[in-house]
DNA sequence: GGTCAGGGTAGCC
DNA sequence: GGCTACCCTGAC
């Protein structure tokens, strides 16, 4: 991989394991939004950025070479070989091998425990474009501007004290139905509790799973979901309806409870379940096998 | 305008 | 542990 400095951005060379589409629409994150040239733009780590893919280079624009070195490096999880990843998952099964070969260019980002903790909160029981949109209105009225791209102003997530301004009723306004409640009583928690998010990524994968079922609103497979891509425990395995589909088709999983099947996905996929988990999502939830 | 399902959870056995 | 009632929204 090569890297390019340009006006407002930089170009990365020669990149592999790297396609916007599936990164940004595998499930695991709400805040990238297609544009109409196929370029994706998103709000992370408090700045808003565009990915857009030209041959085999990726295009970052609005950042600069510093950024990119101590942010959207690890972000975007840059120092992990998908290759050899992908090689030995595809080893493991006939399913995994062609699920990974649909989507070869998914990348696990590397996002923030307490935006992940909100985000999945709201993501229960509901569809991807009405998570997005209460995601974007909590974050217009709660998280603080960070600037105007292509004419569009963007707004940074806002912080367990920034979110603490709102009420019940408020979180009900920005359209997150009955989790209101859970997002008011999560934050409060995180507040007054003094929890320090960072602090689970450290925690073994079971702990950490434990300790964020501890929230409202947060049952295992959403505590799954913020362990997986906001506190790097790569061995979860989030089985959603999509997950189940999957297992019950591919892998015999008929008649088996949601937590017989979460824990038989981590026995059967090990240290890279959460992986495996994301190529089987997106290969069924595109082809919608099993529905 | 009712019905249904959506990237599940809480609460009860 | 498993089962069920049920939280809200928008698409049909």
């Amino acid at each position: 991989m090569q890297i390019r400095e340009v006006e407002n951005g930089i170009i990365l060379e020669g990149i592999e394991d790297f396609e916007p589409a599936h990164v940004f629409d595998c499930g695991q994150c709400f805040r990238w939004i297609r544009q109409e040239d196929g370029s994706y733009t998103g709000v992370a780590m408090n700045r808003v950025i565009n990915i857009n893919k030209e041959g085999d280079s990726i295009h970052i624009d609005n950042t600069n070479l510093e950024d990119f070195e101590n942010i959207w490096y690890e972000y975007f999880d840059l120092a992990r070989d998908y290759g050899a990843l992908k090689k030995d998952l595809a080893k493991h099964d006939e399913n995994l091998k062609k699920a990974v070969e649909f989507g070869p260019g998914i990348r696990i980002l590397k996002q923030d425990g307490w935006e992940m903790l909100i985000s999945f909160i709201i993501s229960s029981n509901n569809r991807i474009p009405m998570i997005q949109r209460a995601i974007n209105n909590i974050s217009e009225r709660y998280g603080h501007k960070i600037g105007t791209y292509r004419g569009k102003d963007y707004y940074a997530f806002p912080s367990p004290e920034e979110l603490s301004r709102a009420s019940i009723e408020d979180l009900r306004d920005c359209k997150t139905g009955f989790r209101d409640k859970y997002i008011y009583h999560t934050t409060r928690a995180v507040l007054d509790e003094k929890i320090d998010l960072k602090a689970f990524v450290d925690m073994d994968q079971d702990t950490c799973h434990k300790e964020l079922m501890k929230f409202k609103g947060v049952g295992a497979k959403v505590a799954d979901c913020i362990a997986l891509f906001g506190m790097r425990k790569y061995q979860s395995f989030p089985v959603d309806v999509w997950v189940k589909r999957v297992m019950q088709e591919f892998y015999g999983a008929e008649d088996m409870s949601l937590p017989k099947m979460r824990k038989f996905g981590m026995d059967l996929f090990g240290d890279d379940a959460g992986f495996a988990q994301q190529y089987l999502f997106y290969y069924v939830r595109e082809l919608e096998i099993g529905k």
